[in-house]
DNA sequence: AAAATCAATCAATGAACATTGATGGATCTT
DNA sequence: AAGATCCATCAATGTTCATTGATTGATTTT
């Protein structure tokens, strides 16, 4: 896996949880799963709205999810936010190296 | 600390990380401190693309800069790492309870 | 089967952000 | 002190992304 794919998968992450409504929706499925009425109303904002973020969250990997009658369920992808948190983890383990070159 | 402020720094910092040319910067300075011209080296991109992005990292809080004559380095700073990571853990921490709502 | 509810999608608009090339300030070299 | 090097900044432009309101599809209720 060259580190180009895995900086593209990065982005992608990063991106899907680096807007402030996505980030309000994230914050609440990580309480539980819930469905996209339950989200309208806690969030308090419009459908299309909601339902446009779900895609772009649904689309980078970071949440899944489940129809069940007329209800859509949402809950966070577990898989994704540990690949995040390694990925930070290696980013900072060897950053605080002094800089040799320009003497 | 008000939940609004902990997302607000969340966004500030993951829209940092969220773009290609700072996440190549990024990733460079995880190998530790390297000045501008090491960069520009590095990535291949003209030097005012990777002073504003410079900039960019540096009011996000995700980088530090010091100058030495007529260089200036930089690294990443830890502590927004671990701010990071800590917050990315809390999220996936209770997020696969299954819905009662919505019966 | 008609009405109501839940959710996804679309086109048009607007706002936020990155790029570009040029310029200027600071430091070092000769 | 003149020239060269390193870096930051700026204005103009272009691109990407979110919002809005309306519509549609699917499921359930009456």
């Amino acid at each position: 896996m060259s580190s180009v794919v895995v900086e593209t998968h990065a982005i992608n992450l990063l991106k899907g949880l680096a807007e402030p409504l996505r980030l309000k929706i994230i914050t609440s499925l990580s309480n539980g799963e819930k469905c996209v009425c339950d989200l309208m109303e806690e969030i308090g904002i419009a459908q299309s709205k909601i339902s446009f973020h779900l895609k772009v969250l649904k689309d980078t990997g970071l949440i899944t999810g489940r129809q069940s009658g007329r209800w859509v369920y949402y809950k966070l992808n577990l898989n994704s936010f540990k690949e995040l948190k390694a990925w930070i983890e290696i980013l900072s383990k060897d950053c605080q190296k002094a800089s040799t070159a320009c003497k």
